[in-house]
RNA sequence: GGGGCAUUAGUUCAUCGGUUAGAAUACAUCCCUGUCACGGAUGAGAGACGGGUUCGAUUCCCGUAUGCCCCGCCA
């Protein structure tokens, strides 16, 4: 796992021996190799070292001057001293910022009073008896003295290659490397194949939008860039490699967020001849080892919890466990009450559920409108609400519950003066899943997450989701994917009541967020062309789709089932990012652009000829500056 | 497609209807021999675009563009 050491480097790439040596003098150590310890340890001091990097800091001082030069394992300070060495001390005072030299010379101690303890090297510095500038820079268009935060994002991806020179951005693509490595290292280790599947596939018109490529080839046709590999890998499967992995870049055209990019990449995997339990159980001792990397320890067997539980307890099916504050039912307590909204509720079968919030008996008028506001935001009604004050409990719905209800209210949730007690009243996703996004807006406010005593990290397999969701317009559309096996214990439902029929599908989820999914996939044709059914495609249009997958399956498939883990977002979670850009080397923005590249461009009609392509473009909106 | 916030020197921020538009940092010139966020002096450098309101707009309003965050969307 560790990277090659200076030695290492000289051995095979620095030592120029041959017909075309290098113009410059190479390196005998990275920056960083030179810390104090190291130094002494490899008894290097008053030995010569020759340095490559860039100046990232000069302090003259009108005689002795400072240059600090960077490579990419830290920073080690340059002195010249013009009456000791004129012709050093007139080449270090001349240069700038990012200037590119090398420099030989001794490595020193400094003098005791000149340490810098916030320095790995800061009690060594080199007294170059040789300097050489090998390229000058440009001012900086941004400083790269602190992390990048406070930078328009903008800024930092129309220059990325000096946003990249930041140690953070460099930590974090070494962070994404290492992970890569463990994961390549791991399920070699445990007889996986790496396999490349094509990035130019057939169009499925399932799922996300597609990015299309025009085939010039084909006149009218197009190819379209892979959402997944997922069917590519159940082929393997067909064909008989057991164990596949890929580390695969994806692509979907929908809109973005910080932690979605129009490609992005999974670690995709497949198996043959396993149960639910083989995967989970492979995936848990490759994310143990994966966290590791980033120094965090994680235990497995990890939680599970049904899908049915963390919707009816936390309002998610990536729930945030490392905090209860779980949902209280109180659908009982108001099956026969006179209160109207609730009553009409549970009548159709609906559910009324509760959050305790300790605390928010203090909340202001405004606060309390507030989240009047976030409710219609999250697209429910309303929030109702009892605060317990000193003067007793106050709430616009006190008045239609009979001392009974509020009773067991404060019973069943357990509210003391000085906390509040929120409600949704609907059927049971709506309200479970408007409460459930209360609930982190309730721990942000509150500090949920780091109360004492709660785990800093919280990993759990979400299981036994529904088969089915009913969309908008009340057909079934598969809640994973169409090759998701169905749980055996509920393939007699999919006759009956199939929404109610779970899956053999399973989500890992790592602190609140979704960082993988996968499934038992079917593997019998019978058993596909009656979920196919299901979906509402007749024989044709499974045909016409899939026709390749079903064919495949008249051939001997094995029981398989896979998953595919969201790299960018572990990556961003474990080296502590909010957006996954920050673990992407070149990403595009919001609107789906690149600052630097300015990609996408125009394209010249010849290439569009070429692929009997035409554009037919929207009017521009009113009061938009003319388009060149 | 919708909502929120933002857009002023290279960068990061001020300026709440009349200002020589201010600062820090970066940059340029000069001074400075142990700095490490070096210090000091001097200098150059800015209102996204298009409308409107007003005697007067960087400031208020509308639109457009762009950025970030969120909703929809993301099997």
């Amino acid at each position: 796992m560790s990277q090659p050491s200076a030695q290492t480097l000289r051995a095979h790439d620095n030592q120029s021996v041959g017909v075309y040596p290098a113009f410059f003098a190479q390196r005998t150590h990275f920056c960083g190799e030179l810390a104090n310890d190291a130094v002494l340890k490899h008894n290097l001091l008053e030995k010569t070292v020759t340095i490559n990097g860039w100046v990232s800091a000069n302090r003259d001082l009108g005689g002795i001057t400072f240059v600090e030069v960077r490579d990419r394992s830290g920073i080690i300070q340059l002195v010249a001293d013009p009456s000791k060495n004129p012709q050093a001390h007139k080449i270090l005072s001349s240069l700038r910022d990012e200037a590119v030299i090398t420099a030989t010379g001794p490595i020193s101690k400094r003098p005791s009073d000149t340490i810098n303890p916030k320095l790995a090297t800061g009690e060594l510095e080199i007294y170059p008896s040789q300097v050489e500038l090998l390229n000058k820079s440009k001012p900086l268009p941004f400083p790269l003295d602190e992390e990048g935060e406070n930078v328009e994002e903008f800024t930092r991806l129309k220059y990325r290659y000096l946003d990249l020179r930041r140690q953070r951005m460099f930590n974090n693509l070494k962070l994404r490397h290492d992970i890569v490595m463990g994961i390549r290292t791991h399920l070699n280790q445990k007889g996986f194949l790496d396999v490349e599947t094509p990035i130019l596939i057939k169009t499925t018109p399932e799922g996300a939008r597609d990015y299309l490529v025009p085939s010039r080839v084909h006149p009218g046709k197009a190819f379209a860039l892979p959402q997944s590999p997922q069917l590519y890998k159940q082929l393997l499967m067909v064909a008989g490699f057991e164990r596949y992995y890929q580390i695969a870049r994806c692509f979907r055209d929908e809109d973005l967020r910080s932690d979605r990019q129009p490609e992005f990449t999974q670690l995709d995997l497949e198996m043959s001849f396993v149960s639910m339990e083989d995967v989970i159980a492979l995936v848990e001792g490759l994310l143990k080892e994966v966290f590791a990397v980033a120094g965090v320890s994680i235990q497995a067997p990890f939680n599970r919890i049904t899908w049915h539980e963390a919707m009816d307890k936390y309002g998610s099916d990536k729930p945030d466990l490392r905090f209860e504050h779980c949902f209280t039912d109180l659908t009982d307590v108001f099956t026969n009450t006179e209160f109207g909204v609730f009553r009409q509720v549970v009548d159709k079968g609906g559910v009324v559920k509760a959050l305790h919030v300790p605390g928010a008996g203090e909340y202001s008028r405004k606060e309390l409108d507030d989240l009047q506001v976030d409710a219609r935001r999250y697209g429910a009604k309303g929030l109702a609400y009892i605060v317990y004050t000193e003067e007793g409990p106050k709430s616009p719905i006190l008045k239609f519950m009979s001392e009974a209800e509020q009773r067991a209210i404060q019973e069943k949730t357990g509210a003391k003066v000085g906390d509040g007690v929120f409600f949704m009243a609907d059927e049971f996703i709506k309200a479970c899943s408007t409460l459930g996004r209360f609930r982190l807006q309730f721990a942000d406010k509150h500090g949920w997450r780091d109360e004492a005593g709660n785990a800093k990290h919280s990993v759990l397999w979400v299981v036994d989701f529904p088969m089915f969701e009913r969309t908008d317009e009340g057909v079934l559309a598969p809640n994973h994917h169409p090759f998701t096996s169905p749980h055996p214990d509920d393939v007699a439902l999919l006759e009956t009541t199939p929404e109610k029929a779970r899956s053999l599908a399973y989500d890992v989820v790592y602190n609140g967020e979704e960082i993988g999914g996968g499934s038992i996939r079917i593997h019998q044709a019978d058993l596909q062309a009656k979920i196919f059914k299901l979906l509402g495609f007749n024989d044709e249009a499974a045909r016409e789709k899939f026709g390749f997958l079903l064919e495949a399956f008249q051939y001997g498939v094995p029981p398989h089932g896979g998953l595919a883990l969201g790299l960018d977002r572990i990556c961003a979670l474990l080296a502590n990012c909010e957006s996954i850009r920050e673990v992407i080397a070149f990403p595009k923005t919001n609107q789906t652009i690149c600052p630097m590249t300015e990609a996408p461009g125009s394209v010249d009609e010849k290439q569009l000829r070429e692929l009997h392509f035409q554009w037919n473009l929207p009017k521009p909106k009113p009061g938009a500056p003319d388009q060149k």
